[in-house]
Order: C-alpha cells, then structure tokens, then sequence
DNA sequence: AAAACGGGGAG
DNA sequence: CTCCCAGTTTT
C-alpha cells in the first residue's frame, strides 16, 4: 500500500466523530475551518455548536450585528478571524446570492480564507484535489519523510505544498486531507508521538533514524514585550461606568475594556494620579482603590500584560454612561472577563 | 521575510 | 516554564 492508502486505512478505524464532518456544506465547513486555525478542536467545539444553533444559514449570520458576533467569540482569540467571518458572509450573501463559492481559486479570495483554508473547503465540500497544509501535516510529512527544511521559510512553506500536493488521493481529496491531519493529531503528536504502534514506523525517516524529538524544524522564536496596564474601572453613584471600543492596530479590536492607561512601569497610586493622563480623565477628587493587590499578568504570544484595576468611586459622572447591569453584554478580552466575573461576585 | 495576532492545554 | 494548536494578514 503507497502512503495515502495506509492514510487512509488508518483513518477509517481512527477518525474523531466531529460535528462538522457530518456535512459538505460549505457553510459549516467553513465555519469550523476559521475556527480552528491555530485553536485546538477541544477549544472550538463549543463555539461551533453555539454559532450553528444561532445561525444555521450563512444568512443569519451576515445580518448579525458585528458586536453579537464578537460577544460570541469571546474567549476563542484572534478575533480578527470573527470580524473577517462577519465580513464574508456579507460579501457572499450581497454578491453571490448565499451561495459560496466551489473552486480553490475563488474560495481563497475571500477574506480570512487562505492557502490552507481554501484547501480544506475545496477538497471537502466540492472534491477539488487541493492538499491541505497544517500544523499536522508539517509535522506528519518532516517526520516520514526527514525533511529538515524549516517549516516556518518560505522554502518549507513552498516544498511542504508540493510534497503534501503529490501525496493526495485525488479520488478521495477530503477524506485524505482528514486524514492526515487527524493522523497528525492523535498518532504523529508533537510530544510522545505513539511510534510503537505506528503502520509507518517501518518506513518512517524519523523513527528510523531517531530524529522524531528533532522534526519538524522551526526557525527563530518570538519575542515578548512587556507592557503595563491601568485599567480605570468606575463607580458612580447612580451606578454606571466607561468602557470604550479598541480601535485601530493591535490587540483586541472591536472589543470592550474599561478606560486604560498605559505606563512603563508597575506604578502606585501617587503615580497614578499624577499622570497628566488621569488628570485629564478626572479632574475632581475622587476615591481611588487597587483592586488587584499583585498584578494580574497575562499572557498573550507577543505579549505580557502586567495589569492593575484601580476602582475609582466617584459622584455622578457625564462621562459614564453604562450601567453596570449592561456591562456583561459587550465583547471584552478574557483578562477583562475575568476580572468582572471577580468583582461582580463579590458585590 | 518578519511581525502581529489570543487563549488554553500538554508535558 | 516551553511548545503549539485544522493560519492569515499586515508591515
């Protein structure tokens, strides 16, 4: 048996039971495929089954407000992924009726579908012999095949694509495509793959020649900055507070947060109040508490957020115009959730 | 070509 | 703690 048929034949006695794959509507595909880019299926599966029940038609979900949409997001990250959803399904309902496009070439035109993507929904839903490239199957092909080509170059991006692209059972392009990924991910693991019981450890170039802890190979690694966070969370009298939308570049656009200050250090609350941005924000005296006594750090890939809440108690305030009963009904960063999920608790 | 973009789970 | 997940977009 060549390569994909054994793929194959180990997919047919091991596949995982996913909701998504119960169908060929591109719609659904499409949507679990934005999903789990770069998420875990553990991760995404609650939020597949909650946007299915809440939009069963790509119609449902291009007249959501974009902010519904984000709230429902919440928690999964990268929400540029729900905003580009959002956009989409819009361009395909006004431009092309609802019906989404069937062919490679048109599929990965449209925004937040690339390579991988477009591959996925071609090969599954309309049996175009597009090869799927993920994490899974990097690791997959670097180990069976010992290649060293950093997965991450441009070199290994392009000679992963026609590697992966050869191998394809073009009789059966989707299920091959599964296949090799849910082989990736439950048998080829990235740590303590299950080699003793692998059909390919007899012909697999790394197990052979002991390399699997070694491949795939990726180049460089990230650098975090560190960045400190004030986060001013109000209290009028008549109960209200601010939040404002992130606008612009950077992280969690679109989303909510309480009026923040940035600064370069952990600061204290002299610090704090001596900013000329907090005089500009609040001119009169007011009651100023940390609420967080060490800082909350939270992590994101690029960055580390050493954050504060100082809970500002004040007299009625123009400027803050939500009521606290309304707040857990916009989007926000799950730093922000959870702070809420605290100090609502404890009201 | 490199950096930015989230959050969580495994080891 | 590090690595990486059904990657794409922007710089």
């Amino acid at each position: 048996m060549n390569f994909s048929n054994k793929l194959i034949s180990w997919y047919l006695q091991n596949n995982r039971d996913l909701p998504w794959r119960k169908t060929k509507n591109p719609y659904f595909v499409w949507l679990s495929e934005i999903m789990l880019q770069q998420t875990r299926v553990a991760q995404g599966m609650s939020y597949y089954l909650k946007f299915t029940e809440t939009f069963p038609t790509i119609f449902d979900l291009a007249k959501a407000d974009e902010s519904t949409i984000l709230k429902m997001w919440q928690g999964l990250g990268y929400y540029s992924r729900a905003r580009n959803l959002h956009f989409t399904a819009k361009h395909i309902v006004s431009e092309f009726n609802g019906e989404f496009p069937s062919t490679y070439a048109t599929i990965i035109k449209l925004k937040g579908i690339g390579d991988y993507t477009a591959s996925a929904i071609a090969s599954i839903c309309f049996d175009e012999p597009t090869a799927v490239v993920d994490g899974n199957v990097y690791r997959v092909l670097s180990r069976y095949f010992g290649i060293d080509t950093p997965i991450n170059s441009s070199k290994g991006i392009k000679e992963f694509k026609e590697l992966a692209q050869t191998l394809l059972d073009e009789n059966q392009s989707g299920t091959y495509n599964q296949a090799i990924m849910d082989f990736g991910a439950i048998q080829c693991k990235p740590k303590k793959p299950l080699c003793m019981f692998c059909p390919f450890n007899e012909s697999c170039v790394a197990y052979q020649k002991n390399k699997i802890d070694v491949l795939p190979v990726k180049e460089k690694k990230l650098k975090v900055k560190k960045r400190y966070f004030n986060y001013l969370v109000v209290k009028t009298d008549d109960n209200n507070t601010i939040l404002n939308e992130r606008k612009g570049k950077g992280i969690w656009q679109g989303l909510y947060q309480f009026p923040l200050i940035e600064s370069d250090k952990i600061i204290n609350k002299d610090e704090l109040i001596s900013l000329e941005e907090f005089i500009n924000f609040f001119p009169e005296a007011t009651t100023i508490s940390l609420y967080n006594k060490k800082e909350i750090v939270h992590k994101l890939s690029h960055q580390h957020l050493y954050t504060q809440f100082w809970v500002i108690e004040t007299a009625t305030l123009s400027k803050a115009k939500i009521d606290w009963k309304s707040v857990e009904k916009y989007p926000v960063p799950v730093l922000i959730a959870n702070f809420l999920e605290d100090f609502l608790s404890k009201k």
